[in-house]
DNA sequence: ATGATAGTTGAGTAAATATTCAACTATATT
DNA sequence: AATATAGTTGAATATTTACTCAACTATCAT
């Protein structure tokens, strides 16, 4: 069998195959951004963030309190989470209140949790 | 005000609020497992692998030329998400054959693209 | 049996990242 | 103005992890 085109160490066994997948493949960028989403809350801390979120507007002094972790942790990742337009804040006084800003956030804990409690 | 009971550097700001929500809160380890699940899918390799055996049963040479990675760099994940339990594999031969075994992750892909394209 | 190919696996390396710590800004109170 | 608190931020550290490389097993063809 000859050598394919492809840069990888392997021959193909199934040309049809890979083509056709090929052809259905989103670029790259798609699954870079998809990727980027499910990293995002891929991550304990974030995760009870967004929950805590999801039940009620909260400032970070609250946040901190729920999760059992300093200010300065519970910032950087809500930071981290308002650059990717998932939460949103408001100021007022000393207090920042930070609250969901994404549908799709839900949607996803809906089936990750379903997902969860399918596997016996 | 007075400190608060819990060990964070912070004074309660809405104790009531706080309460609420952690009665609320799902435990430990709900989020962990929640968190590993978004964690799995939050690599831009697998997802796209996992999107290529959406589309078709695949061997290992074939995701290698589809994905243009070594075969050793695929078999790493798929072992990973072979693990978690969101594909299987049969063995024909020479050859191994993987199969997406969670609908949840269709679903899941589904939702995340609707975030993708409905970023403005 | 020998050689070739498909696939797996463990160790090593490099990159990404979550938390800590300390310094900082901004707002409110006295 | 001085002080205290809410929150942010950058640097450092520690952990996680994706890929590479080399060695290995299993199957098929001759």
């Amino acid at each position: 069998m000859a050598r394919n085109e492809f840069s990888c160490d392997c021959n193909i066994i199934h040309q049809d195959a890979v083509l056709e997948v090929l052809d259905k493949m989103p670029n790259e960028d798609t699954f870079n951004h998809l990727a980027d989403l499910f990293k995002l809350i891929g991550d304990t801390t974030r995760c009870r963030i967004l929950f805590a979120l999801d039940q009620k507007e909260m400032c970070v002094c609250d946040l901190s309190n729920v999760l059992n972790m300093t200010k300065s942790s519970v910032s950087h990742q809500l930071a981290t989470l308002r650059r990717s337009g998932v939460v949103k804040c408001r100021k007022s006084g000393k207090e920042v209140y930070y609250t969901l800003d994404d549908d799709h956030i839900v949607k996803l804990f809906e089936i990750g949790l379903e997902h969860i409690n399918h596997k016996n």
